[in-house]
DNA sequence: AGTGAAACATCTGTTAG
DNA sequence: CTAACAGATGTTTCACT
């Protein structure tokens, strides 16, 4: 993990599709290096993922938590489930009675009932116990 | 915005490099189609970026969620007295029993430990509840 | 570790039908 | 939408620093 690495890393975290071929010229470097660099960076965890950031369509008017309960079936299974709504954005697996806590961000009351309908419709969900937000400091 | 463009949207969420090729064959639709609807998404502010992430080593090596439970006093005294710690990234006043919900990321698992043992000895304050984040999706 | 070059498959953008 | 083409890109391998 040198000065390399990270010059690729942040470069790969502002724009997660830079071609190899670009950010070698940028850290000069030929492709085979930089190539292997990332491979090595992928496959020891360092960089989890590559994602776009898809905004909410409308506006983040609603914010809610909610603790899902379900038996069976890992989380991962579960997160895959709830990438189709853009409106989930964040799925954090948590010590504790509760299975996973899922953040959302909805443009209505509407629209987030019919989000929470699906995810509770979801095979094997036991229960979903919905945090609304009512004031929020992000910091 | 369709349900074509939801699939997409979903499947760029999961792997922002996916080549619009493959995209294609998982929605039924041919290069092109969605070549021009991730071009509209894209410009249409939808699809803000693409993001490597990057778990730093060092950088946010403990990540928690707080439930606090206190009596009297308004949250908003509690958030002054939690912004003293950088740790602590976000206080949400939530519907439901538990008073607050904290977001933790810390270094170390001492330091967290410090952060949670001054939490503990605000006035007022009755029970401080930890959740380990074991697992976690930020979209 | 890195370079440069080559070879090969794949992806992309752009045409044309 | 399909088909086809040209150019760019990712990946791998190799000989050589």
């Amino acid at each position: 993990m040198d000065k390399f690495d990270q010059q690729i890393l942040a470069l790969l975290r502002a724009d997660a599709r830079l071609p190899v071929s670009q950010i070698a010229r940028e850290v000069n470097l030929s492709r085979s290096a930089v190539s292997e660099r990332i491979r090595q960076l992928e496959h020891s965890g360092v960089i989890s993922g590559y994602h776009a950031h898809v905004a909410v369509p409308g506006e983040a008017a609603i914010k809610v938590y909610l603790e899902l309960f379900y038996n069976g079936g890992r989380c991962e299974h579960y997160v895959e489930l709830m990438r189709v709504f853009p409106e989930v954005r964040r799925c954090s697996g948590i010590s504790g009675e509760t299975d996973m806590l899922v953040y959302i961000e909805a443009p209505s009351m509407l629209r987030f009932s019919e989000v929470r309908g699906e995810i509770e419709n979801f095979p094997g969900m036991q229960k979903v116990k919905t945090h609304m937000m009512v004031k929020d400091w992000v910091f």
